[in-house]
DNA sequence: TCTGGGGTCCTAGGACCC
DNA sequence: TCTGGGGTCCTAGGACCC
């Protein structure tokens, strides 16, 4: 960094990135209310039925599948800005959504289609400014320091530059937030929605962010805001307003300093451009609660095709995994999880099937099921020296975990 | 009228090793 | 023989995010 250059950091997100993809395909939905959500078998298969004949944009409005008729299990992905003047949002239940906005038309998650566009866009971003982390398929953070003309009107200009070659090159609109660190930025690029372009300094603390509600925070959560209100802490002010020393009490060492720091816009994370998986999963909500017993059979098939789907997921983005891990949900909403390490790496469908077999086995199944998911962690890269190692000799940890499970498995 | 799917990171206890 | 650290791996759960 140049003694001269401010840092300027930028978080992009798009304006409603799913629905606004449908009405790129659907223009005669525009203006009205849409919710993209559930992915469900009935409303594929409504969409997929619509009349043919000429393009998609010809399709009459009323051919569409309404809300009401189609609201089953499954939550909205994403709603249209005239969807939200009805309080439909994101992550509410379609029955909910139902209720709220019945004439609502409904279309099914294309996460392929999304994928696309998200390509797209992304692209048109490094082409102009090559520091961008990935942040999910409709959001980026932006290094804007060292960027020619990344620091007139603190941003803003090369923020307009952005936001229309997006719009030239996919149809998009996005918002962007500007500031000096990735903390602010991300609250700053909800300020003007959408569309928008938000600025903030240093010295905006005070008030801009301040009267802002804890929430605002990018990692404080419903547990965490709730325990805040408690103690009687609503807006980031208040939280800079206590000690530091007794947010740690309260809430722990790393959590309460990092709330400290947060709370006076501190924040010196760098903009990451590369990354690694961790762990990659595939899991199904059922369309009804199953029972281990009464529905072995569809169990066991939706089991194994899971696993044959984490074994494809990692074999076509090249990756090998250790860690083999399964998880239920029960009918009351209840997660269990458990895993179990192998000695040496893998991405075969067999083996990961046979793994979760006997994590399975370990695991309460009085309750009827909502959901099953299978997932492969500790993983590197199938090309790498570690993956193609001889498996090393069995450790006693690993020893004594075949015995537990082979011992469970009796049962 | 209950609440998707795919992730990351943290915590905490126990095992094991030095 | 007893006590005691630190470090790492493994497992389960949970908070949080997009």
């Amino acid at each position: 960094m140049t003694a001269a250059s401010i840092r300027r950091i930028a978080h992009l997100d798009m304006d409603a990135f799913y629905a606004s993809v449908e009405l790129l395909r659907y223009p005669q939905l525009r203006g009205l209310p849409v919710v993209i959500g559930g992915g469900r078998r009935k409303v594929d298969e409504a969409i997929r039925n619509l009349p043919a004949g000429g393009t998609l944009a010809d399709i009459p409005v009323e051919a569409f599948p309404l809300l009401k008729d189609y609201a089953g299990r499954g939550v909205i992905t994403t709603a249209t800005y005239p969807a939200r003047q009805f309080g439909v949002g994101s992550a509410m239940g379609l029955m909910k959504a139902a209720k709220l906005c019945p004439q609502a038309l409904i279309l099914p998650v294309d996460f392929d289609e999304y994928r696309k566009y998200s390509r797209r866009f992304k692209q048109v971003i490094t082409e102009i400014t090559p520091v961008m982390e990935d942040r999910g398929v409709d959001e980026v953070y932006i290094d804007f320091t060292e960027v020619p003309g990344g620091q007139r009107e603190g941003g803003r200009v090369l923020a307009r530059l952005i936001q229309r070659s997006i719009l030239e090159a996919t149809g998009l609109t996005c918002s962007i937030g500007i500031a000096p660190n990735k903390l602010l930025a991300k609250m700053a690029s909800e300020f003007d929605k959408p569309k928008g372009i938000s600025v903030v300094f240093e010295s905006d603390l005070q008030t801009r962010i301040w009267p802002l509600p804890c929430r605002k925070v990018n990692g404080i959560g419903p547990k965490a805001d709730e325990k805040l209100q408690r103690l009687g802490i609503r807006t980031i002010g208040e939280l800079a307003a206590r000690e530091r020393d007794w947010l740690v009490q309260n809430f722990g060492k790393a959590t309460g300093a990092w709330m400290h720091e947060v709370a006076w816009g501190r924040d010196d994370r760098p903009v990451v451009t590369e990354s690694e998986p961790v762990s990659m999963s595939r899991e199904t909500t059922f369309d009804r609660d199953l029972q281990a017993v009464r529905d072995r059979a569809e169990l066991g098939a939706i089991f194994t095709h899971l696993c044959e789907k984490v074994a494809e997921d990692l074999q076509r983005k090249g990756y090998v995994g250790k860690t083999i891990g399964i998880k239920l949900r029960y009918d009351d909403f209840k997660i269990a999880t458990r895993d179990q390490t192998i000695e040496s790496f893998t991405a075969d469908a067999k083996t990961i099937r046979q793994t979760a077999g006997r994590c399975l086995k370990r695991v309460p199944l009085e309750r009827p099921l909502r959901l099953l998911g299978v997932r492969v962690g500790a993983l590197v890269r199938a090309d790498s020296a570690e993956a193609s190692q001889p498996a090393p000799a069995a450790t006693a940890r690993s020893r004594a975990a075949e015995g537990l499970a082979t011992t469970a498995s009796l049962f």
